[in-house]
DNA sequence: GTCAAGTTTTGGACTCAGTCCAATTTATTG
DNA sequence: CAATAAATTGGACTGAGTCCAAAACTTGAC
């Protein structure tokens, strides 16, 4: 049986086609929105719908297998990196994503200057900046 | 003559009444989507087109007059507390946002574990939680 | 293996936030 | 005040995501 199957029966999740594919896709896409994932499918299954797309990676996310980021300025992007509390660096010319280790780990990793009662889960961080084949091409 | 419009000539951009509107709306909604800021010049001047709305926020934000933030899962949302590198704090129940004083002040205040070449120039830093009159709804 | 019950998937309509565009109005300068 | 450049307007349009009802599945019990 395969890893996969075996993920989602252990969570209680039906197993369908659509389901393994969007699970394999997230392998091969350390950072894909939605679109790129319903491609990656595509290619592999040949057809998902829209709805599946995001009825499936909403639930993931529920679950916990999968992780959910909204960077400005770009649609959702999904990784299957859960559970170590990581960042994320993007280059603002090219949306080039990478991860970054937090230092501190456990979520959440920053303690805010005066939290106004809140009771803090999560402290967010993305860096931004340019990214190296970025760089050469503005300098030029 | 306003202040406003003393801000605007200094800066090179022709004073119009919806500029000052928008500059006006700002201090009255200190973090405010393009919509709540709409209402409010409109309540003030009677109308104003969606188009200049989003004309007058984005060059106010290219020009260094206003401060535009986009949190995960809510329209942008602007506001007049510029070039001190605040951070934000937003109720996941509500969406009640408040500044967050940054520990370092200059950006970016944070130093990437391992920056992959990239020249960063910001580190953006959302703690998400919830606000003390969602904490005491949830919990009744 | 078959069946019933409950889920999932589908496609298509729809919403929301924001952008594009051409025509009209307005601010600035001389 | 006139000329010019810039801003404003409304309306069409886009992209990302959601809503909905019908059809197709997966599962668990027999
Ligand atoms: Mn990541
Ligand atoms: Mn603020
Ligand atoms: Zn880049
Ligand atoms: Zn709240």
């Amino acid at each position: 049986m395969f890893e996969s199957t075996k993920l989602l029966r252990t969570h209680g999740i039906p197993v369908t086609a659509q389901r393994l594919a969007v699970l394999r896709a997230i392998r091969e896409q350390p950072h894909g929105t939605a679109e790129a994932i319903a491609e990656e499918v595509r290619s592999k299954i040949g057809s998902i719908s829209k709805q599946s797309i995001y009825n499936t990676l909403g639930s993931f996310v529920e679950k916990g297998l999968l992780r959910r980021i909204q960077p400005a300025g770009s649609p959702a992007l999904y990784e299957g990196r859960v559970g170590d509390n990581h960042h994320h660096l993007i280059c603002r010319a090219c949306g080039k994503t990478v991860d970054v280790d937090c230092a501190v780990g456990k979520k959440p990793c920053l303690t805010a200057a005066n939290d106004a009662g809140f009771v803090i889960d999560e402290a967010e961080v993305i860096y931004w900046g340019t990214c190296p084949a970025c760089l050469v091409t503005t300098t030029k």
